[in-house]
DNA sequence: ACCGTTGTGAACATGAGTGTTCACCTGCTG
DNA sequence: CAGCAGGTGAACACTCATGTTCACAACGGT
């Protein structure tokens, strides 16, 4: 129950950052009051809905061996399931003034980035920082999930397209010779 | 003046959409009764930030030969330069209500998908929907100027990141052939 | 020097979101 | 059946963004 409370808040909240709790709680199907029992603030609703999503990539993380062959697509895989938890971490305002989260969620990143600078030793572009590979991932997830939310995307498409694009983009097979 | 106040706006809202009013014009360095002169309400300035933002858009899409070669390149150079008036117009929450401003954005879109299907003829992949691609184009957009005002990456690499990206991926060359 | 324009701060009324309390109802357990 | 825990709506006070009005200062043109 509580589990779905906050997976409701996640989507409201991420569709309009300024919806009030009233919302929150009607689209959960639950009484202001009780949400105030549960969350005292909007800020501790907002932390809760942030720490249950950085809870939810890790236990995904810990699934994936990181030094296998394909770690990073099997990382791919698994955070497009998780739908607009990762998201709200990243994109939800005002997030990044909580020093804490701030804190975990660079903790989050950490280890992906050690993986992807690890790759570019081989199979991963040198040209190009790991920050930057790493944000180029991120963005990957959010093109798909904003696309399957709009029923643009099957979702079982999705892992496919974020790969696909982000590994080998958009220019068809013989045409990567820009001017 | 006025110029300045709605860049200066557009920064503002959109790295805290809930800002204040008060917020805005003291950021913009004006007092808060001639922000309402100017903008009645706070709708009023959102649409007008939106709307700017959509004139310069059209006026730097008219510099891009759509027939040329290279005009995709040329065109996200471009929108490049335009830093963060383009995310405002896809990313601020509630503008996809107004549906005249929704409309207007659709209508933005359009020859650029136009031209993404025409290309997948030639140099863009052809297993990928065109609106995909689009997204993907936008979301490099994003990541760079979340790189630049983050002050991670300079502003003339930015272009070369992102076609990069886009067009080749992130995999090294040789490494084209995941799993 | 006069006047219209424009920007400004101060003050005010209003409305909405928020947090709190309380009385009531339900379901479960001893 | 008694008691209790949890959920609920109603009502309240409070804060704050908002929109409005007004009087005043700065400026430019006549």
């Amino acid at each position: 129950m509580s589990v779905h409370l906050l997976q409701t808040a996640t989507s409201v909240l991420l569709k309009d950052p300024t919806a009030s709790l009233s919302d929150v709680a009607r689209a959960a199907g639950v009484g202001r009051t009780t949400l105030h029992n549960r969350f005292p603030t909007r800020a501790a609703l907002v932390r809760a809905v942030a720490s249950d999503a950085l809870d939810l990539i890790y236990s995904v993380a810990r699934q994936v061996d990181f030094d296998a062959d394909g770690a990073l697509e099997d990382l791919v895989t698994r955070l497009v399931a998780l739908g607009p938890r990762v998201e709200f971490l990243l994109r939800f305002p005002g997030l990044e003034r909580d020093e804490e989260l701030a804190a975990r969620i660079r903790e989050m990143d950490r280890p992906v980035l050690d993986l992807i600078t690890r790759l570019q030793g081989t199979t991963l572009r040198r040209d190009l920082p790991a920050w930057w590979i790493l944000q180029t991932l991120y963005a990957g997830l959010f093109n798909a999930w904003e696309a399957i939310s709009d029923g643009r995307l099957a979702p079982l498409d999705a892992p496919r397209f974020v790969l696909t694009t982000v590994f080998e983009g958009v220019a068809g097979a013989g045409a990567t010779d820009r001017a």
